[in-house]
DNA sequence: AGATCTATGTATAAAGA
DNA sequence: TTCTTTATACATAGATC
């Protein structure tokens, strides 16, 4: 796109495509990552070449995991859902009032901390968070990232003690 | 991008940022596209957002799961490197048995955790996990990840309350 | 192979319709 | 609000080292 108009087909030379591979995988990532801070969504690309040896995944894997969550919840259900990971996300310190403007403010509370999230998720400047409270509730999520995998292998293991002793 | 120089922070504005999300949302799926013809690679984007209904997703959700699957299926050079012999996993399992894997094997076997959880949540039941190893494998990543929380919310704790001795 | 430069094509914020 | 327009900022192909 610069110095000659590109046709939408493969590069055929090989270094050229190298070359073209590396901008643009890192041009998209940037522009990933300022989709989803300035207009506060969740966001995850991954990119598997042949040039890297694994796979580019932005901004992280539990992003990823957060936003996979979300899309292979059913239509039906997704409301519903997203309205109760939301509360969850905020640690269970807020509530859904009915003032809409106080509904408003923390809504905007929980966007602040997403995107807080997805810096720091991203390898971003962790320095610069200053909010303990921001910390604290960062800490409850990513501890319910790992309590359903605890849950799950304490049966495991009790399955397989009983296994055992049969 | 344009008339004026953007800040990257949340767009505080509702309908400029509405605006913006549909635009940027355009604009970087173009760049996915352009990037996986031009320079032959797989790639997906998934976005999600309370402006659609849906998580948008590029380009489709079978992709995505061919993305990660293509892991597994790597090309001649690749698997020179890995070693694919043993399926315990969705039939899907990766091991390494040659020497000169061993000093990159701790370093990929977070690759192989990450692609096993990637697929859980790409649609298959948790249900299916059913290798203890991996379980464990998973809870030690998500504990790592709230590891650096940790210890960072303790040291401010403790700054705190300094703070309020003086 | 990478890093830097730069001319040019694109993306997009703001304004207008 | 949702298009279209337009002025700018940005991305990047090709060149050069």
């Amino acid at each position: 796109m610069a110095r000659r108009k590109m046709k939408h087909e493969l590069i055929s030379n090989e270094s050229k495509r190298k070359v073209s591979f590396k901008k643009r995988k890192g041009g998209l990532l940037k522009k990933m990552n300022e989709l989803t801070t300035l207009c506060g969504v969740m966001g995850c690309a991954i990119i598997y070449s042949t040039f890297d040896n694994r796979p580019e995944i932005w901004p992280s894997l539990p992003m990823l995991t957060r936003v996979l969550d979300k899309f292979i919840e059913s239509p039906e259900e997704e409301r519903e859902r997203y309205t109760m990971n939301q509360k969850t996300f905020l640690g269970r310190h807020i509530s859904w009032s009915s003032n809409a403007l106080e509904r408003e403010k923390k809504k905007n509370r929980g966007l602040e901390i997403q995107l807080t999230l997805n810096e720091c998720l991203a390898g971003k400047s962790m320095q610069d968070l200053t909010c303990l409270e921001d910390m604290k509730e960062l800490q409850l999520l990513l501890e319910e990232n790992i309590k359903c995998f605890t849950d799950k292998i304490e049966t495991m293991d009790l399955n397989y003690e009983n296994e055992n002793k049969k």
